[in-house]
DNA sequence: TATATTTTGTTGCATTTGCAACAGAATTAA
DNA sequence: TTAATTCTGTTGCAAATGCAACAAAATATA
């Protein structure tokens, strides 16, 4: 929907402004950040890909979210609360643009350009994320295994406008983004083959209904 | 989090402004607003409460999401596909003050001051209903219904500060916005009180670790 | 290259969940 | 006030899911 939007510049803007954004490199595996109760961080990921994992009192881990080029993660867009555990960690080599939020909109004097230009640049990128949450409460509250990755697999679909599809998770990732148990899923993936709904070879599925 | 923020005076400089926001009054149970396709109206709930609704092709219902005074819906935060009908059904007398983003955004000359307001109001109300999202997903990542409750009785143990709360849904509804089976949620809610985790009389629940 | 680690694929079994169905209570509408 | 509708509470049974465990394959590390 923001097609028009672009990252680049926007980031580029940032570190030049008085928001005094910094950046940062990460490795692949590297933790990008973890989330700090009353902490207001912004984060926005210029280059590379990365998972928001959550653990639990128990140790269970789920991915949170799947991040992407362009996309916006940090405390302001999340309840930290005492009981989880908030990690980033960098899936390949990661470009990071970060500042805290509450830094730019108090010492600013009002009436600066750049405000105008952060509060609607941020705006669409939230409003992106909001409609990728949209799309995982959709996933999350199929009924099914079975329903969960048709869902998956057919947003693979649209937005790679194809049938045949490379899944970005490993499957034991996929299980934790589905949430659900990896063994069940794996059963589950078969019975699609199985039934002619699906072909897969590795990572690479074809839907086929 | 934007407790500072006043939802009755954004709406009121909304209805003044070259916005060209409109108001509607609702009753309980009216539909008002069905998502479309390739809209991108933003709504604002002023006063009373709401749901978000999806039908799938099954007939099935899911509560996507409930609104209450000062939140905001509309395409434009969700991603609307032909698979699902939406709906936000007023579960009170409701008060929506509505407009379609892209004209507000298009048609205006640059340095309106009121620009200015509208993303940066805007922005806080989306970065609320991104918290509200997390609380969600988190929720609907539970394995199991018994936690699903539990993690669900916290948000509300929290957000009244106090042990004993009144759950804001009917038990129907709380089945379909966790996504479980209904009599299977009752089952789990009965085992819940027999092991004296909570005890309950109607909607009134006390949690007692 | 050899070794260690992670991922995939699979199975049996126990548990949880969903489905269907129904009666009584509570709420809403006529 | 009565009738209709929705909600709550419950159960038996079938189906789906999770758990534990393991071997083989793939990948990462030394």
């Amino acid at each position: 929907m923001y097609s028009d939007f672009n990252i680049q510049e926007f980031t580029q803007q940032l570190q030049n402004s008085c928001a005094k954004a910094q950046t940062k490199i990460f490795q692949k595996g590297d933790t990008i950040t973890s989330y700090i109760k009353n902490r207001n961080q912004v984060c926005i990921l210029k280059t590379g890909s990365a998972d928001l994992v959550r653990y639990d009192v128990n140790g269970n881990k789920t991915i949170v979210e799947t991040l992407k080029e362009g996309e916006v993660f940090g405390e302001i867009f999340f309840p930290v609360t005492t009981n989880n555990e908030l990690f980033v960690i960098a899936k390949s080599k990661c470009e990071v643009v970060y500042f805290i939020y509450d830094e730019i909109t108090d010492k600013c004097t009002r009436g600066c350009k750049f405000h105008e230009v952060l509060n609607s640049s941020l705006l669409k990128l939230v409003l992106n994320k909001t409609m990728a949450q949209n799309i995982r409460i959709e996933l999350l509250t199929k009924r099914s295994i079975r329903e969960k990755l048709q869902t998956y697999f057919t947003t693979l679909t649209k937005a790679g406008m194809s049938r045949t599809f490379f899944i970005p998770l490993s499957y034991t990732d996929l299980a934790d983004y589905l949430s659900v148990d990896r063994s069940a899923m794996m059963r589950e993936l078969k019975s699609l083959q199985e039934e002619g709904f699906i072909s897969r070879d590795g990572n690479k599925v074809t839907l086929k209904y």
